[in-house]
DNA sequence: GAGCGACGTTAACGGCCATTAACCGCACGT
DNA sequence: ACGTGCGGTTAATGGCCGTTAACGTCGCTC
């Protein structure tokens, strides 16, 4: 499935594509150039070009890995399902943390600069999002059934940027370390999906917006 | 309410920075050239130049200016405080609702586009937010004492994300309208904070913070 | 022991783009 | 009427940057 560009030591190809997503995660896709992205890995400029078609590439390999990465994650955390639905989205949002923890420039990256690349590339990754958060809003409409699935949808959107909110942090230690904070992170999305069923329908109306 | 439209004066300059707020949350700072911004405006390229020095200045005044309104409107509520300090939190939550909702794109280059600012600017910008956020965390923590400052200073900036959220949302009907969009926010941001709360310390070991 | 393919190098090229130059008209106060 | 200045215009200019060309050097296989 997908393209499997060899189970590979890949040494050289993924070192350029870490060093990109530091890159674009720093100053932005368009304001990194290739000499930069050459001179992180110990080459320079043209040499990207033996192992990727342009910068765009490089973009693009880099959201759709992403995207799939999370979608698979999640679609495992699912299929093995927990002992009740909670415990699928426990798993979830844990899963969800260490990737937010652990990757933080490509999660920045990822929802940042989706519309810099080609319209394949972007309905692709655009594809791959929108199933990962439906993947999301089902398990989340298991375990807190009252809300409509806007709601729910919304919800998921917001804890996502909630538990993405990591990489905007300013650098140091002015918070908690890695364990800590994925310990918070979760409490802060499980409380945020808690709240979400409280009181939902209640001085609603038709609303309408 | 809100933003009013403004029969205001300055019309120029404001049509000018809204337009290029507008396309900078779209497109990157980088991804967007003098000639847009112009044409949006229905002058041509260089003419901005008669209203502002460069486009780095508009950048400037767009992300001082967010800075300043989101600070001083959140000084303002704490100053009225509320009955209690969960009501001044939630008066903050409220406007910093108004503010994702109304100023989408504003917010999105708020903190998206910061380390395009030249040196002095950038560090003005970053006071300003890191005042906002210290503001929140006084509040926060009088309305839930139990956490260290570091968790509740992550957990303000995790709210932040939360709220910041609606800017990426996909397109058109697939959510909630305005008013729903807002109470829910108000819900799950919330029940996040009272989250934070709950078992701090259980189970936490040292926990450095 | 020659050839070839993977990887790099440096030097163009070409386009985009922010900024500046040079020039224009109109509103308006005097 | 007049000139002055604000807000535009179009045409350079100059730099940055992605990409391509042309060329070199290993290390390997036949």
């Amino acid at each position: 499935m997908s393209n499997a560009p060899a189970p590979a030591p890949t040494s050289r190809r993924e070192q350029i594509l870490k060093e990109a997503a530091r890159l674009f995660a720093e100053r932005g896709f368009h304001g990194v150039g290739v000499d930069e992205i050459g001179a992180a890995v110990g080459i320079s400029g043209p040499g990207l070009y033996r192992h990727f078609a342009g910068k765009d590439a490089m973009l693009a390999e880099l959201l759709v890995g992403i995207s799939e990465r999370l979608l698979d994650g999640g679609r495992m955390r699912v299929a093995e399902g927990g002992e009740s639905p909670g415990a699928v989205l426990d798993a979830l949002i844990d899963g969800h943390i260490d990737f937010a923890l652990d990757d933080r420039p490509l999660i920045t990256v990822h929802d940042r600069e989706l519309d810099r690349l080609r319209e394949a590339d972007r309905k692709r990754v655009r594809r791959l999002q929108r199933e990962y958060v439906e993947l999301w809003v089902t398990v989340v409409r298991e375990v807190h059934p009252a809300p409509s699935e806007a709601e729910a949808r919304a919800a998921v959107h917001a804890v996502f940027g909630l538990l993405n909110s990591t990489p905007h942090l300013g650098r140091p230690g002015s918070l908690p370390g890695r364990t800590d904070m994925a310990r918070l992170l979760r409490r802060l999305a499980l409380g945020a999906f808690g709240a979400m069923a409280d009181g939902v329908g209640v001085a609603g109306g038709p609303s309408a917006g």
